[in-house]
DNA sequence: CTGAAGACCTGCCTGC
DNA sequence: TGCAGGCAGGTCTTCA
């Protein structure tokens, strides 16, 4: 389901909607997702303070009873779900994890493939796990420049979309976005990273920003499965320029726009405006 | 070391 | 209608 602007319409919606519950209990059907589930047995007890979100991560943060606060980090992978809904209502198809809280509503979460995860961490435990030490620059803070990203491509000896999706580059700029970026950069997808001038390289780190900020306003994309907590879809996916258009006209130039496969993901691109 | 390909899962759509 | 094949937003592991 989500890149960056998809998780973080699921944070601000998290956060609106579970802030200050309490965890009575937590129900598991099954022993893990991508990984075996941590011991969500720690939580019981726990009052969520906020939910923020660090790359693609959720970061749910607890304050435990015995004092002392605690960090419930959760990928969605590809098709993860979250929503809140009363503690009596069934659970649904593929509905893995359920949080019950002491107001009677209850957190679920749903993963048709399976490729989510979730650990239990402590504040310092986090900052120092594999999962966080391997992320690059938050693509909307101000460590993601020009500079910076120019720098890495020269460096680099890969095309510019696949180094674009690498975490340690940049995080949160999924499949989607890539090639939406390169689009509105009007730089080809296969362009070598390092025979990009600087003046476009800082073109691309504009155009992915704004990229992101704009799914994230218009509420995430709509594509397939993704929808907000509430249910809601969002609204971003009819503002494609290039994503899933193969064949159909390009929105600047009139040229079909072409699709190709690099390394395993699809790639959508116009011809005649990336150079 | 780097970078590409494979693997993990299920569901849905297309075409025969 | 049924079924095989291809495809899907991520990222970790394996291989060259």
């Amino acid at each position: 389901m989500p890149e960056l602007p998809e998780v973080e319409v699921v944070c601000r919606g998290l956060d609106a909607l579970i802030r200050g519950e309490k965890i009575e209990a937590v129900i598991t059907f099954r022993d893990g997702l991508r990984y075996p589930f941590p011991d969500f047995s720690a939580l019981v007890g726990a009052s969520i303070e906020q939910v923020s979100r660090r790359s693609k991560y959720i970061l749910i943060r607890c304050v435990l009873e015995e004092g002392g606060p605690c960090l419930l980090v959760w990928h969605l992978g590809m098709t993860g779900q979250f929503h809140v809904l009363p503690m009596a209502e069934e659970a649904g198809k593929h509905e893995h994890v359920r949080f019950d809280f002491k107001s009677g509503k209850s957190l679920r979460y749903r993963d048709a493939r399976r490729f989510g995860y979730a650990g239990v961490f402590s504040e310092a435990s986090w900052l120092q796990s594999d999962w966080y030490l391997a992320l690059g620059p938050e693509p909307l803070s101000p460590s993601f420049h020009a500079d910076y990203f120019y720098a890495l491509c020269k460096k680099s000896n890969t095309a510019i979309k696949p180094l674009m999706m690498q975490a340690h580059a940049v995080v949160g700029v999924g499949n989607i976005y890539a090639s939406e970026s390169l689009f509105q950069a009007g730089v080809h997808p296969k362009r070598m990273a390092k025979r990009i001038a600087y003046r476009r390289v800082k073109a691309l780190v504009l155009a992915i920003q704004q990229t992101l900020s704009r799914a994230i306003d218009a509420g995430g994309s709509s594509i397939s499965d993704f929808v907000q907590v509430d249910g809601k879809p969002g609204y971003f996916a009819h503002d494609f320029y290039v994503y899933g258009r193969e064949a159909a006209p390009c929105r600047r130039c009139s040229a079909q726009i072409k699709r190709m496969v690099q390394t395993g993901r699809s790639t959508f691109y116009c011809p005649q405006c990336q150079r």
